[in-house]
DNA sequence: TAACTAACGTACCGGTTCGTACATTAGGGA
DNA sequence: TCCCTAATGTACGAACCGGTACGTTAGTTA
């Protein structure tokens, strides 16, 4: 046996790039993009800024890398719903209702998206694993509304992705903007006695537009 | 007439400290806070970046100074709607519109406030003049909600924050994350050829939710 | 075991950027 | 008209921060 499992390797390259693409992680979605600081995500690490060049180039594509990361991991989440045995209703509210809890679990990952989006989305424009690539959510999604609309359930005068922009400005919006929302309104959006409140507000909602005729 | 109407004065206190505010809050809402630059905005300016530190005392307090100014303005917006005229439906429908197009209207509040939600909203909090003060969109909601409630046309398990909730998120998603979902959908949120759409299934749905009993 | 390379560390540089010390001028009031 | 102060301009400093030159060590392979 030459080729033995290493344990603990003093040194690791996939160990050490994947705690600085962590780090980075945490980092960038808790200052953005001009606010985080390489130096900061080094002294984090248990590796140097050296490695940091060494691994990702700069900051601007270590940013990147974090950001193709995080999107990729919401992908796959996405990937394991399944609803084929429930009725088109259902099945939205369901879809709803997982949307609903994956944003409230990945603030770090709603918080990379704001930032992208102050910046325009200019770094994820140019990352062609995230472009032309439809969603699982919103392929699922479509398959629900032919069902809904076959059975004489759904309005017709909607697609998958406006379903989806519907349950994601909601989800979204209810976790990134919590802070202002809270500061004038003095209502906690996360606080866990509303929780199932909005959860079902949601899908209620959702519904209700479908099945108006 | 000794006070004559000062006509182009070369020194007023007022225009130049209006201007460094304006010229601030487009720079703050186009690169963030930690992406704005001082010089950058005394550079657009009639005046030097001395006046900058003269007016705010620095760089956070021109943040807040536009930011303030900011919401300010949106509560004034606000006090224009009237919808008395109108039934609960009908008037929430108009609400919906109106907050529709205000969103559309003023892409720089919508950066002003998500950068300020990728900092915890931790300036706003410190603003006496937004806390504790409900808006005049929220008093109107509460209005039509206890109208549409006594003619039996609404539900009751919502207030007047959660309407608002609702509507604001749609609104605000549209606008704030155009960039990343028109990258990854491939749909121009802002699409003129859309707006009609999107404008209506927003009202649609807040109506069919509250109607549906 | 020698030698070669991937992986890692240290120390530092140069430009950027917020902020300020200091000088100056406009304009109103006595 | 003279003077006093609000308003403005110039030049510069000091710290920060992204990035790198240079040196070292671990692990693999012949």
């Amino acid at each position: 046996m030459t080729a033995s499992p290493p344990v603990a390797r003093r040194r690791d390259a996939e160990r050490t790039r994947a705690e600085i693409l962590a780090v980075a992680t945490a980092e960038f979605a808790d200052r953005g993009y001009d606010g985080a600081r390489v130096d900061e995500i080094a002294a984090r690490t248990s590796t140097t800024k050296r490695m940091i060049y060494y691994y990702f180039s700069g900051k601007r594509q270590l940013y990147v890398a974090a950001l193709e990361a995080a999107y990729a991991r919401i992908r796959e989440a996405e990937q394991q719903v399944s609803v084929d045995h429930l009725g088109p209703a259902d099945a939205i509210r369901r879809i709803a209702e997982v949307t609903f809890d994956h944003h409230e679990a990945n603030p770090d990952f709603i918080r990379l998206v704001s930032i992208e989006n102050i910046h325009r989305a200019e770094h994820i424009t140019r990352l062609p694993s995230l472009v032309k690539i439809n969603t699982p959510a919103v392929l699922l999604l479509d398959r629900i509304l032919s069902r809904g609309r076959e059975a004489g359930e759904f309005r017709a005068d909607v697609d998958a992705i406006d379903v989806h922009l519907m349950i994601s400005a909601f989800c979204f919006f209810r976790v990134a903007n919590q802070h202002t929302f809270g500061a004038i309104f003095e209502r906690d959006l996360l606080d866990p006695a509303r929780r199932a409140h909005y959860r079902k507000m949601l899908s209620d909602m959702v519904v209700a537009h479908l099945t108006t005729l």
